[in-house]
DNA sequence: TGTACATCAGTGAACGCGCGTTCACTGATGTAC
DNA sequence: TGTACATCAGTGAACGCGCGTTCACTGATGTAC
């Protein structure tokens, strides 16, 4: 009975990991069942034995891949060093391999497909309110912590559509000169120079 | 000829004006012709007397729509003053009819989808850089309008998916600051309290 | 330990359905004389 | 101005296809004695 469980449970992780890879590349509409499965190394049919719809594997697909991001944040932020915190953050969220990689952030990729079925909002909801928090623990407070996250979400979306890597590269460095230059305002002192 | 012209062309921006609403609810992928036909009102086998395919409608909507909220971008930001018509863009985006609008801008809508499809990648360019422009008018550079978009496109994306509205309220108002403050940084003096 | 039976993850054919697209057609609007 | 013909935007039935889901089944792994 161990054995089974623990290989089921894998499965499922396989399937939820291909489903993710998939769903950020083509998004949702544009990946089915079957490439799923066949991705995870199985027969469409099987689906059915770990989820009820696809639906609910876009709930589950959605609000893991955002605790994944929520967790590496929390742990960075937890570093002594706040600055250097954000650095390692804000730089790795506005490298330009972020735009292209199927490992992208859920919130570039998905969010809008996310957010408009029933079934599926509000899965990303309590990782978001993780990566707010984390973010907040190398800013100043928690309004520059709302607004970093969307300024990086918004230039890694904008990047991608401006079908241009010098437009793109723009969008990025801004963000990232905004974001860092957040360090350093309200009670911590005057702005630095972006 | 000229009626017969001049009616295609009402029809012809009938469908477009149909598929943009219906788009912008429920995603590209979640519109069949038959849906934006019938809003048109017309049926869908005449759609092809417009469209070579729904890939070039696509295509067409997006532009068309970012065209229009460049358009009107452009004309505040000639105001004389400066900060006026930051606070009139800025925060008519940031209002929480945004969040549900079905006019509500198509780069928190289906920005994602058009970036995906390699038919319509790109259309959204143009009028992107548009909108940077006319948002630079109001700010002290270049750097601050794309940061200040992206924080802007973001901020909505994420109130949209935080599912509460209270968050979602944070988050706007946590980017109207950050953007209503950019108008004062750099060489134009000291950063204001967010 | 060996045997008989039970479980159940995974298979693959089949389903109904809605999609994008095609096409023969209609009938109102346009042109030619 | 009136008549005959041409045009073409729009109709609606039909198409092939891929989708999400179902289901009878298989066979490896588990349990009972």
């Amino acid at each position: 009975m161990k054995d089974r469980a623990q290989r089921r449970t894998e499965t499922h992780q396989r399937i939820v990991e291909a489903a993710g890879r998939l769903f950020r590349e083509h998004g949702i509409d544009g990946v089915g069942v079957d490439a799923i499965m066949r991705k995870a190394g199985l027969t469409h049919g099987g689906f059915y034995a770990h989820f009820p719809s696809k639906e609910a594997l876009v709930a589950e697909v959605a609000h893991t891949l955002l605790e994944k991001a929520a967790e590496r944040w929390d742990h960075i932020s937890q570093s002594s060093d706040r600055e250097a915190a954000l650095r390692r953050i804000v730089e790795s969220y506005l490298s330009p391999d972020h735009l292209t990689s199927t490992s992208a952030c859920p919130l570039t990729t998905i969010s809008t497909d996310v957010a408009r079925r029933t079934a599926s909002r509000g899965a990303m909801a309590e990782p978001l309110r993780g990566m707010v928090d984390a973010l907040g623990r190398c800013l100043p407070g928690r309004p520059e912590a709302l607004a970093g996250l969307a300024t990086m979400v918004g230039s890694v979306v904008l990047a991608r559509l401006a079908d241009d890597p010098l437009l793109a590269a723009e969008f990025l460095a801004a963000a990232e000169a905004n974001v860092l230059a957040q360090a350093n305002t309200g009670s911590r002192g005057d702005a630095i120079d972006v």
